[in-house]
DNA sequence: ATCCTTAAGGCGAACGTTCGCTTAGAGAGG
DNA sequence: CCTCTCTAAGCGAACGTTCGCCTTAAGGAT
């Protein structure tokens, strides 16, 4: 391919032997002013890089950070990827680190297979993950095997057994319910994800303290579960305003966006109108959510602070051997308010 | 770290040279079917992994391809990067390959760098580029220096000097028009982007192919240009609905989805109904076109088929020295029709 | 004069591979 | 019985670094 410039041709133009370049290089160097700037002459004339293969085999460490993700179906954009790709790796390059990506395998021995390899030929030193989920298998699998990695999202309430950070989904959530609370609606309902979901649960709860919280009491007739896409949102809300009036909502968290939208369908299905007649709001604030009519008000995470962080404390814990304190971090979200929450009149 | 498995505990385990487990592994090996197997064997007991940073430095080859994409703004999602990263490196791991992402400085100079510095310090073997625009310096850098690389995206037109794969925008636009052209419609704009945008002008073109294709007259005035956004799609589109009768379109097509949106915008605030009254159409099928009220007719892009040959022909490149024919290739987008183009009345 | 310290830089070794040449031994052919 | 060929495996070298110890010379203190 390409000639490489190596040590050795500096040195012999800087008239010192190549250890001593090497020195000067990394400044670990005693050497006189005159050299060192002989050697930086010679550095500059020649071009020369140092070779990644020769310093990491003998430093044992690649300064590879090992990412991968479950793919979004087609008609769901990850909203969250760009933003949390670029954040690390912007936060890596200061270090001398970059990221390296690979294919996400549904079958969890594959997947695993792949971090091992991945890990032991030395092609990476540690990894990120993110989206876990109850009985994640990489968790214990990295932990057990001394793999060092840091983690977008949690896998129990108080587990504190890894490092990571998280939004705080509940915290979101609740947020939404104050808001609605606050603009006069009682009847709240909520479109839930499958109990099996950490993180629907997580933000579901939420639901229940923002409510609790105001005085209000929790109707279980009110929370309807389903897989979070626009169709199960669509139902579920067409059921909800079947309900009789006395319980029937007059506004709708929604655990994601995507149900979000589908609730929104509904109430214009039922002739109403989203923001006037039924608030709703959505979770993750996807670019979709402002291009809606109405605009979905919804809960934003802060997915470049989060990507940042995680990266620069994984660093940290890679070159000194310890993880930085507080190990596990919760960030809280913030709510952005648009029309689909606004000017409610209530009916009475 | 971690205490590595090397060649020479295989070797002293099985009681033959380092060297041969090396062939063995590595399938250059004549060697007795007793060896080899007491080889597998030990192999298989001591966990062995072939270590990285050895393999690379003896080979002078990272395996490894470098990427780097332009962040998208925080209300603008990039449609296709999950699905293109997945696809390329999909297409990568079965030959060994991963994919190494860098940040994209928009600073020219500081990109040029990372790339040098990423190829001559033996990261990465290649690179892919994407969204190429007129006078992209990254292009005759990377040529100039022989660094190899393939592009989703080209240059100019009748640019031959690099290998790429690139959509037919052209194309997929003038399938829009013909579409239009056959629901009734006769007089159609065009929401296009500024003219310093190579992938907008080719667009555009098939605009006006489609429409003398089919025996129109084209004019100037139902053709207008600006930043794809849905702020600038909307006001053009209030502008072009407030021309006299006689040339007043009765369709709109953009060149991208974001657009789209704000002309339907447009079409609503002035009581109109999109689809029945005013044909839309967008560009790139985002997640967000089937969402929209009326869910967006719009021009999908073949992008893991892209993103999967891409990377096959880089890596045959890198392994065979030479560019598999066709060098350069062209892809036909495809049309989904929906609600925004459905249900067309002619008013008179 | 002798000893110690310090600055400046040399040098051998090792990180884990793969490559290509060499060699030992067995069997075949004359 | 000698030479040739072939197979199975060994062996030295090299890829480009970094690490830690060693050497040398100069200078100062005693």
């Amino acid at each position: 391919m390409f000639k490489p410039v190596t040590l050795k041709e500096v040195a012999a133009k800087a008239g010192v032997s190549y250890q001593t370049v090497s020195k000067v290089i990394n400044n670990k160097a005693k050497v006189s002013p005159e050299t060192e700037q002989r050697i930086w002459d010679a550095v500059a004339e020649l071009n020369y890089t140092p070779n990644y293969s020769g310093r990491s085999l003998r430093q044992q460490r690649s300064k590879t950070i090992g990412y991968t993700w479950e793919p979004s179906p087609q008609d769901q954009a990850n909203p969250i990827l760009d933003e949390f790709l670029q954040s690390m790796f912007h936060a890596a390059e200061g270090k001398g680190y970059y990221l390296l990506s690979f294919p996400f395998h549904t079958e969890e021995k594959k997947l695993l297979d792949t971090y091992r390899e991945l890990y032991y030929t030395g092609r990476v030193d540690g990894f990120v993950l993110s989206r876990l989920n109850y009985g994640e298998a990489s968790v214990p699998y990295l932990l057990q095997r001394n793999i060092p990695f840091v983690a977008f999202g949690r896998l129990e309430e108080d587990d504190h057994s890894f490092p990571y950070m998280d939004v705080d989904g509940a915290r979101g959530i609740a947020q939404a319910v104050e808001h609605l609370i606050e603009l006069g609606h009682r009847k709240i309902a909520a479109l839930a994800w499958p109990d099996d979901s950490r993180v629907g649960n997580n933000r579901l709860e939420g639901y229940f303290s923002g409510l609790t919280k105001a005085g209000l009491a929790t109707d279980p007739r009110l929370v309807v579960r389903g897989e979070g896409t626009a169709e199960v949102g669509s139902e579920a809300t067409g059921h909800l305003l079947s309900l009789p009036e006395e319980i029937r909502p007059t506004a709708i968290v929604s655990m994601n966006d995507l149900m979000a939208i589908g609730a929104m369908q509904a109430v214009r299905n039922a002739g109403l109108q989203p923001g006037r007649d039924i608030g709703v709001t959505g979770f993750d604030d996807t670019p979709t959510a402002r291009y809606l009519t109405p605009p979905l008000t919804s809960i934003n995470q802060p997915v470049s602070a989060i990507g940042k962080n995680l990266m620069k404390r994984l660093i940290e814990l890679l070159e000194t051997g310890s993880y930085p304190e507080p190990k596990c971090e919760l960030v809280a979200p913030s709510l952005v308010v648009r029309e689909s929450t606004a000017g409610y009149r209530p009916a009475s």
